[in-house]
RNA sequence: GCCCGGGUGGCGAAAUGGUAGACGCGGGCGACUUAAAAUCGCCUGGCCUCAGGCCUUGCAGGUUCGAGUCCUGCCCCGGGCACCA
């Protein structure tokens, strides 16, 4: 850079040096203000160009607004949607909020605020944060879950669902969680704990609004296959659904002619190896037959199981235990007497909560019958291995299946039992039916009416949406009523169409009703007609990148997929599956440091004794002192209040040293950086460059608040590039309007053609760093030329809009750049004239040559034999062989 | 236990079976400065007998002219599922 160091040092005379040479501050705040007079990326169809929708998970606004995690897909969205523009593609890039749920009306009951107020506020945080980043949403088409005009049509896809039957009330067994106040879903439930806030869950039954996935598994299956998903969610969701197939078998009950317990198997080929059956406890059937003399032991059972949490069933880990019924099932191929157990490794919830017992070939029967010394037959011959044996093998002590390899016995046997009437094949899932209801008040009432006759009838829909009413007091009333009820005017009703008297339901919709076709309403947000309209739909539909976390793998993205079916089904869409491709951003760490103390139950008086993480181990689940063994507990220290003594890292105001822990950012850690003041500090385009540096978009990675120095640093130079801050009044230092000298322009042509493919390939990383090589590199020789200067400044574009736009713009072009053409490489710079080789020796690289590009064979390798590095290690020696990889490397063997 | 990812400099990371460590952080040296910051330039995996050579992508083998990349076995970390019949 031997440009004006007079000029600069003349101007030191006369003006502050301190002047900043490139201010994102001003240039972003104008930049987003011309973007939204301008409503630049309203998104509008023009049939002959071709359609990318680009879709980001729509947030949860939660009331701590964003932290430097969250915007990462967006970021990643928005540059895609950028590029994809100045490909020439009608971009569809909305955003949105998901705003019904329970952490708003958690809130609503801590503080007394309605939650419609606490959303309106957290969407504003949302959005002016979301705004600050510079990212190119067509907010004209922005939605709300929690919009009347919105969830109207959540209400009127429901009437279709119930329509058609799939959407029905039944006594169900659920997961009542007594802390939330309501039921949940499987999805919900974790390790017998609500998903959020951990609060345990019990199952009762209850009667509830069901959806009818299950009839969707086998499509919801098949149609992964054709989505450009990771492999990871595409398995999550196929073990989710859980497909397995087998047999039904009826065995009947001894003793009670009317009674037949039903079993499913995916081995009837070990039909003769079962010796005995068990129920779970929760089955219909065990009062009926249970003996009288088992009856005390078999009831205190089912009590104890009921009482014990799933939880506690883990931790008890494979011991297994059970109880005899006292009465017995009849095999149904031999006649043999089969005793009837129950016992808790039999799960109420899969096939049919009961099981033939196959202790040869089931590692857990093998184990139930040891400890209840039962008698365990061998049927399946797996070469020579001790039982219990689980794999394939030859059937023996089979009867008719003697000798059978176990695929071809399986056959055989269910055609047995078809033809005998005992059974048949069969297909189970381990997807339920969706639980549809909450007895909570934040969510989409349901749109029917409850006749005193007992029938349910559709709300008619003009008279959709079905409002929820308003209330003052949300909480869950503790017993099983729902919040609903306490609006007593709103509940009672008449049928508009009969005049009858009529209840609404006192239910509302889970949260992950109004995101199960939100994808839909973007397509069409103001359509008071319809949900979305038939052209609309098939212009933008399907979603052509869809970017989230990987936590909602089998949650939203199941029950979208399902919807999407349904509305397929209907012919209101015109694709099989919303999403064509998935990506998950991984997760931005933040560190903070931990030291432990005993003060277990947090109690504020205590005077506790501290430890460091070096006089600490872990014993099981919990964390002890080393020395005494007590039980402590983790504490934190956020990074900005550490002290760093001699390359230690100690606590603020005490002398022991801290340890330093990545993971996700979380408020009880410090560890949360908050975007507003990165952008404040370094600007969007940094804070966006940055995120997109860190690695790969699907990889997780450190928060580092010095690494963004680097972008930043990096974009200075790119300013400096194009802007003479020494130079007042002078907009734009003048480019050559020559060609620049060769190396320039080949250095162009080989980053226009680099961050082209990598932005294809969502490679942000190595796409940002082919710009800076170009940015350091450009001006070795000679001035910029326009057309490598310009063109460069469109490669940047899509990732540090609003710098970009202010270079293009004092390039002296008035048009925004967002829609300027992406520059295309000269296929003949690409292509060089001279290339260099490495030589390796043995495979070694022992030196390196210049050769012309089109050079044969055999030039490259008399080229490479004379190269002076490998003359002294051939010796004089002739090489066994010369191995030449065209346009990479020659390689000596000797 | 089972199923996925992943182990590369002090750190974040690059690398169609073909020059390992691009780019960035951090660090070092120098220029500019009264000084500092900012900026700019150079250096920066380890070791040695240093114009050269040896070692190096979790560990141990294998295939190949050539392996971070493919194969076999193992170790460690992260995630998902978990008595699923």
């Amino acid at each position: 850079m031997q440009r004006s160091l007079d000029a600069r040092q003349g101007e030191c005379g006369a003006l502050s040096c301190s002047a900043m040479p490139y201010e994102p501050q001003s240039i972003e705040a104008r930049w987003q203000d011309f973007w939204r007079q301008r409503e630049t990326f309203r998104a509008e169809r023009d049939p002959a160009k071709p359609k990318y929708y680009v879709l980001d998970m729509f947030p949860y606004p939660s009331g701590a607004g964003l932290h430097v995690g969250h915007p990462k897909g967006y970021i990643a969205t928005d540059v895609l949607a950028r590029y994809k523009r100045m490909r020439g593609y009608d971009v569809l890039h909305p955003m949105g909020w998901d705003a019904f749920g329970l952490p708003a009306e958690q809130y609503a009951i801590e503080t007394g605020v309605h939650p419609r107020e606490t959303t309106r506020r957290n969407i504003a945080t949302f959005k002016r944060q979301i705004e600050s980043l510079g990212l190119s949403y067509d907010w004209s088409r922005e939605i709300d879950t929690t919009d009347p005009g919105y969830y109207r049509w959540t209400q009127w896809i429901f009437q279709r669902l119930f329509e058609r039957d799939l959407a029905y009330q039944a006594e169900v067994p659920v997961n009542w969680c007594p802390a939330l106040g309501t039921v949940l879903a499987n999805e919900e439930v974790i390790d017998g704990k609500s998903e959020r806030g951990g609060h345990p869950v019990v199952r009762m039954p209850m009667k509830q609004w069901m959806l009818r996935i299950t009839a969707y598994a086998d499509r919801l299956l098949e149609d992964l296959e054709e989505l450009d998903w990771p492999e990871p969610i595409k398995k999550m969701q196929r073990d989710w659904i859980g497909r397995s197939e087998g047999a039904e078998v009826r065995f009947p009950v001894a003793d009670h002619e009317d009674l037949t317990i039903e079993i499913f198997t995916t081995r009837p080929d070990t039909l003769f190896g079962a010796t005995y059956m068990v129920l779970a406890p929760e089955h219909p059937l065990v009062s009926r037959i249970t003996t009288d003399e088992q009856r005390a032991a078999v009831s205190e059972y089912v009590q104890a199981t009921n009482r014990r949490s799933e939880r506690a069933r883990m931790a008890d880990g494979k011991r297994k235990t059970g109880v005899a019924t006292g009465a017995f099932a009849v095999h149904p191929v031999t006649g043999a007497r089969l005793p009837i157990w129950i016992a808790d490794y039999v799960v109420a919830g899969y096939g049919t909560g009961a099981i033939m017992a196959v202790p040869g070939h089931d590692e857990r029967d093998f184990e139930f019958a040891q400890t209840f010394d039962l008698p365990i037959v061998h049927v399946v011959d797996v070469a020579g291995q001790e039982l219990p044996t689980t794999g394939d093998g030859t059937s023996v002590n089979s009867g008719f299946l003697d000798g059978l390899p176990s695929a071809e016995a399986r056959r055989r046997m269910i055609a047995w039992l078809e033809a005998e009437g005992r059974g048949r094949g069969r297909v189970t899932t381990r997807l339920r039916d969706w639980l549809f209801s909450r007895q909570r008040y934040w969510g989409e009432p349901f749109p029917v009416l409850h006749l005193e006759d007992g029938t349910v009838k559709l709300v008619p829909e003009r008279d959709l949406p079905v409002r929820l009413p308003e209330l003052d007091d949300f909480r869950p009333s503790g017993d099983q009523r729902t919040p609903l009820e306490r609006a007593t005017a709103w509940m009672e009703t008449v049928d508009p169409e009969t005049g009858q008297k009529a209840r609404r339901d006192r239910n509302t919709m889970p949260q992950w009703a109004g995101s199960c076709w939100y994808f839909l309403r973007f397509v069409d947000p103001h359509n008071e007609t319809e949900p979305w309209s038939r052209e609309c739909e098939q212009s933008w539909m399907p979603v052509d990148l869809y970017v989230g976390g990987a936590e909602h793998a089998v949650l939203h993205l199941l029950y979208a997929r399902f919807w999407h079916k349904f509305l397929y089904d209907l012919g209101l869409v015109s694709t099989k599956e919303p999403f064509r491709k998935l990506v998950n951003q991984g997760m931005i760490l933040g560190s903070s440091w931990r030291y432990y103390d005993d003060n277990v139950t947090d109690d504020p008086a205590a005077r506790p004794r501290v430890l460091s993480f070096r006089d600490v181990r872990a014993e099981e689940e919990r964390i002890v002192a080393a020395d005494d063994g007590r039980e402590l507990k983790a504490r934190w220290v956020a990074p900005d209040r550490v002290r760093l003594v001699e390359g230690r890292t100690l606590h603020p105001t005490l002398d022991i040293e801290l340890e330093e822990v990545i993971e996700k950012m979380s408020k009880s850690r410090g560890n949360v950086v908050n975007p507003d003041t990165i952008i404040a500090q370094y600007g969007a385009d940094s804070m966006r460059l940055y995120e997109m540096f860190l690695g790969p978009l699907d990889k997780e990675a450190p928060w580092t608040t010095e690494g963004i120095h680097g972008v930043h640093r990096f974009l200075q130079r790119v300013w400096r590039l194009f802007v003479d801050d020494d130079l007042p009044g002078e907009p734009a230092r003048p480019l050559s309007e020559e060609h620049g000298p060769d190396t320039q322009e080949r250095l162009s042509a080989e980053t226009i053609h680099g961050v082209s493919e990598d932005l294809e390939a969502l490679r942000f990383n190595t796409a940002i760093a082919k710009l800076m090589v170009f940015a350091r590199d450009a001006t070795k020789e000679a001035p910029l030329s326009r057309r490598s200067g310009e063109a460069f400044v469109k490669l940047l574009a899509p990732l540090a809009p609003h710098l970009a736009e202010e270079l293009w713009q004092k390039l002296g072009h008035t048009e925004s750049i967002a829609y300027a053409a992406w520059p295309l490489a000269d296929p003949a710079l690409l292509a060089s004239t001279t290339m260099t080789l490495a030589v390796q020796i043995n495979g070694k690289r022992r030196d390196e040559i210049q050769v012309p590009a089109d050079a044969d064979d055999d030039t490259v390798r008399s080229a490479a034999l004379a190269a002076e590095n490998v003359r002294r290690h051939l010796a004089g020696r002739q090489p066994r062989k010369v191995i030449v990889v065209p346009g990479r490397l020659v390689n000596v063997v000797l």
